[in-house]
RNA sequence: GCCCCCGUAGCCCAAUGGCAGAGGCAGACGACUUAAAAUCGUCACAGUAUGGGUUCGAGUCCCAUCGGGGGCACCA
């Protein structure tokens, strides 16, 4: 035995059991026979822009934390991953090289996934599924033809988002600050007939079950969630038009300020207001379309800047008002939204600072209503819009606000004048895309039979291939150059029609990926209803706060859709979910161009996988940001070869009797029995690490004492480490597992479970306090009675001291922690 | 403008209302070594952003202010 002791090292760790899990295969989710209780933890899917990065290496090494920790608890986990392959960058990336789209995204593919591998995240291998494969779009194609039939799929003209630079339309989620999320290009509005999902439709329900997942997703998604629904109630108020036959109706969350309007606004950009100009005279009409050009020019941006003064044209048309018969002058003005409500305001400039605002620039009346004891909007400029007395509003004179929005509704609809109303601000979900890389619309255009679905049983309909198409954004789909592909016959009438050419949004296919791994190959169902019901809904989702609104919401929506259609029995698709932070390099994002890129292949070849996954777990908390200058993958690695080498020092046999072993240690060994779970299981795998890195220390010492490497606590405390770490380090846990004479896998061997008894201790240390202050602590037995350690702090010397002078008021006794002696 | 979250050692971060420190980084010192690396060990460092309040007792609960981060924002 004169051979030194092997050394620690990571790559050769790797090399040596890659293979092994290979073969023994730890992760198959779909043995048959299997019969330990089912989890469902899955990751966001990756989009395959090229290898992985830091992001990803942080995702997934938290989300493998948590597959981990339930198959050690004895769960069949299903822990499966895919890619997300369809969308624009592949796009770009084949016309900036003249390539096929196909052979850019499937490459990279491949090396995300040997990088997965090696970076040993514990997926399911036989459940892979590739959005971009038809035989997943295929079943895309099959539920938009279920929407459809349902009613909640349509198309409609309307002014939508356009990106000139991605020469595409954009969804409402994708415009941020009115720029395009993807490329920064300012968004403008173009008129077009496009294809739309009915989300609206469930937007009640969408709201309300965020309550239920109330404590079990971040606070900060629900809140984002609410605040996009952005339900607002209020009252719909008809308001007759002179000269017109039908009356205007009005959303306003303010009924009770009826009697405060003054004028009325109408979107420019409304056909409401086309058509009242119209009618008007004809310098009003010349007018109004210099104003609607204007309108139209100014982009989100400009729109957006609060400050920017608002501008609008007299129609010279009036409204009257319902409940006084007051007739108002009737504006179209550009701070009014074609597309939410009606379209039409009334103006209440007292009580809305954008109506007093308005108001004031049009030398346009102001009428207070209600008196909150503030200064009068019109002197002040600031429009009151709290709680306070109804005025100058008979009936309602002298109500509070709640009171009179409740009375005048309730007067409106007695006269058929006005209704209770509810309003959103959520849209509708554009889902039609002129680009080539996505999932075709199952649609044929047929001259006689107009938009007929394709089939189920003609489905998919494939891509074209590539070659030969004009892929470069020119504002209509490249498969419009497709002529054999876009030339089809109708199914309903057999004549000559038109493939739908447009694709759809790609987060189509992020919205059920999570039902497709329940059967990723089979092509005769989307997915099984009864493995739906063994493994759905996902019970951990994990991913990054990015995708808090977009794909989150939809997913659900597909949910609930799916609920109704009778496909699955949940109406939520994520049960628990975490989002974890980014990993950012001094301070910022990482870029190229910014020079402060970290590369994980640099950091997996110098400090390991298992250093590299440890470090993004121990960094801090998973929802915070990691500045990756501030941890330290190489205090990992040396961590990791400090724990690995205890399992060298380990010199009893496996399976001894862990009884007699050293007390201290078998008490710490427990006490973390206890608590690590606690910690995964509430998220704080930074503490759990901790709590690892606890015992390793006092394992050391166990092992560097007279007890030594064959006391049976050290091999008790051994096991527990190995165990533990194969959530974090499973290469380094592995190979531990061997030295101490196991078979693998680590992964499957299950947590020991705490015993209370070695718990507790006989003594402890309780603490006096007096007036809260620390004043004395001594040992006591940990059953000592209230009385006995009340005794024992008024004797105490210290205490005395304390107290001197004063006057005992009150003694609180927390035994055996803890005495406080109160005076007055 | 409205809403939400966060301020604890030089740094990253812990702490069921009960002794402010679990863990780590960086630092100092020591052991081992011819020396160094590696390893092992020891030590130091804050009274919890600020000001009030509740409580026997507050980092923790409440209010205000300051600072940082995030979301929504002409949605009637």
């Amino acid at each position: 035995m004169s051979t030194e002791p092997a050394q620690f090292d990571a790559k050769a760790l790797t090399d040596k059991w890659l293979p092994v899990w290979d073969e023994i295969k730890p992760f198959d989710s779909g043995k048959p026979g299997d019969n330990r209780p089912t989890k469902y933890v899955l990751d966001m899917f990756p989009y395959p822009s090229g290898d992985l990065h830091m992001g990803h290496a942080e995702a997934y090494a938290l989300g493998d934390v948590i597959a981990r920790y339930w198959i050690q608890k004895g769960f069949n986990v299903m822990h499966p991953i895919g890619w997300d392959s369809f969308g624009l960058p592949a796009e770009n990336a084949a016309i900036k090289r003249g390539l096929d789209p196909r052979g850019w995204t499937y490459d990279n593919i491949a090396q995300q996934k040997a990088s997965m591998r090696r970076y040993a995240c514990s997926f399911d291998w036989d459940r892979v599924l590739i959005t971009s494969d038809p035989e997943y779009y295929k079943w895309n194609q099959w539920l938009f033809i279920e929407f459809y039939n349902k009613g909640l799929a349509y198309r409609k003209n309307s002014n939508v988002n356009w990106c000139p630079s991605c020469q595409t339309v954009l969804a409402n989620e994708q415009v941020v600050q009115g720029l395009c999320e993807r490329c920064d290009t300012a968004v403008t509005k173009k008129a077009l007939t496009q294809w739309y999902f009915k989300v609206t439709d469930y937007a009640d329900r969408l709201l309300d079950d965020l309550d239920t997942l109330e404590g079990a997703w971040p606070a900060k998604v629900l809140s984002m969630q609410r605040n996009w629904i952005g339900r607002s109630y209020g009252a719909e108020v008809k308001f007759e038009i002179e000269g017109r036959k039908n009356p205007i109706e009005v959303y306003t969350t303010r009924p009770d300020t009826l009697y405060g309007a003054t004028f009325m606004v109408v979107a420019a950009d409304s056909d409401l207001a086309a058509e009242l100009a119209s009618e008007a005279s004809p310098e009003v009409r010349i007018k109004f379309q210099d104003f609607l050009e204007e309108t139209k020019k100014t982009n989100d941006i400009e729109r957006l800047a609060t400050d920017r003064p608002k501008r609008g044209i007299d129609l010279g048309r009036f409204a009257i008002n319902p409940v006084n018969g007051e007739k108002l002058p009737i504006w179209a003005a550009d701070y009014v939204l074609a597309d939410y409500g009606t379209g039409a305001i009334m103006a209440v400039p007292a009580h809305d600072q954008r109506d007093l605002d308005f108001a004031k620039q049009n030398n346009l009346p102001v009428q207070v209503v209600v008196d909150t004891g503030e200064d009068d909007p019109s002197q002040s400029g600031v429009a009151t819009t709290g709680d306070g007395v109804i005025v100058n509003s008979a009936e309602l004179n002298g109500l509070k606000k709640t009171e009179a929005i409740a009375k005048i509704t309730e007067v409106l609809a007695s006269k058929g004048l006005g209704k209770k109303a509810k309003n959103f601000r959520l849209r509708d979900w554009l889902i039609s895309r002129q680009r080539y890389w996505g999932t075709p619309i199952p649609i044929v255009h047929c001259e006689s039979c107009g938009e007929v679905p394709v089939p189920a049983s003609e489905l998919p309909i494939r891509l074209p291939d590539s070659k030969g198409l004009d892929l470069s954004p020119k504002g209509t789909s490249p498969l419009g150059g497709a002529s054999d592909w876009v030339n089809a016959s109708c199914p309903k009438c057999g004549q000559p029609a038109k493939r739908d050419t447009d694709t759809m949004d790609t987060f189509v296919d992020s919205s059920w990926y999570f039902l497709r791994f329940l059967s990723p190959n089979s092509d005769t169902e989307a997915f099984p209803k009864d493995q739906a019901k063994k493994w759905a809904p996902v019970d951990q989702y994990v991913g990054g706060v990015t995708h808090a609104i977009l794909h989150l919401l939809y997913a659900r929506f597909f949910t609930k859709v799916l609920h109704d259609l009778g496909y699955v029995e949940f109406e939520e698709p994520f049960t628990r979910l975490l989002n974890q932070g980014m990993v950012l390099m001094n301070g910022s994002a990482m870029s190229k161009s910014r020079g402060n890129l970290v590369r994980l292949s640099e950091q997996l070849d110098e400090h390991g996988v298992d250093a590299v996954r440890l470090t993004m777990a121990f960094a801090g908390p998973p929802e915070d940001d990691i500045d990756w200058a501030d941890v330290s993958p190489a205090a990992s690695a040396k961590f990791l070869a400090r724990a690995w080498r205890c399992a060298q020092d380990v010199s009893s046999g496996p399976g001894i009797d862990f009884a007699t072993g050293e007390k201290e240690l078998r008490r710490a060994t427990h006490l973390f029995l206890k608590e690590f779970p606690e910690q995964i299981e509430s998220f704080k795998f930074n503490v759990g690490v901790a709590k690892i890195m606890e015992l390793v220390n006092a394992l050391r010492k166990t092992i560097d004492s007279p007890a030594g490497g064959s006391d049976p606590a050290v091999r008790e405390a051994t096991e527990a480490v190995a165990k533990a770490l194969s959530l974090f380090a499973p290469y380094t846990a592995e190979d531990m597992w061997q030295l101490l004479g196991h078979k693998p896998a680590v992964a499957l061997a299950g947590f020991a479970e705490p015993i209370a008894e070695l718990l507790v201790r006989d003594t402890l240390t309780a603490v006096v306090q007096v007036d809260g202050k620390l004043r004395d602590k001594f040992e006591v037995s940990s059953s000592i009675t209230e009385a006995e350690l009340e005794a024992l702090a008024m004797a105490s010397v210290n205490v005395q001291n304390a107290l001197a002078g004063k006057q005992v008021k009150n003694v609180i006794v927390r035994a055996p922690k803890l005495v406080n002696i109160a005076t007055n």
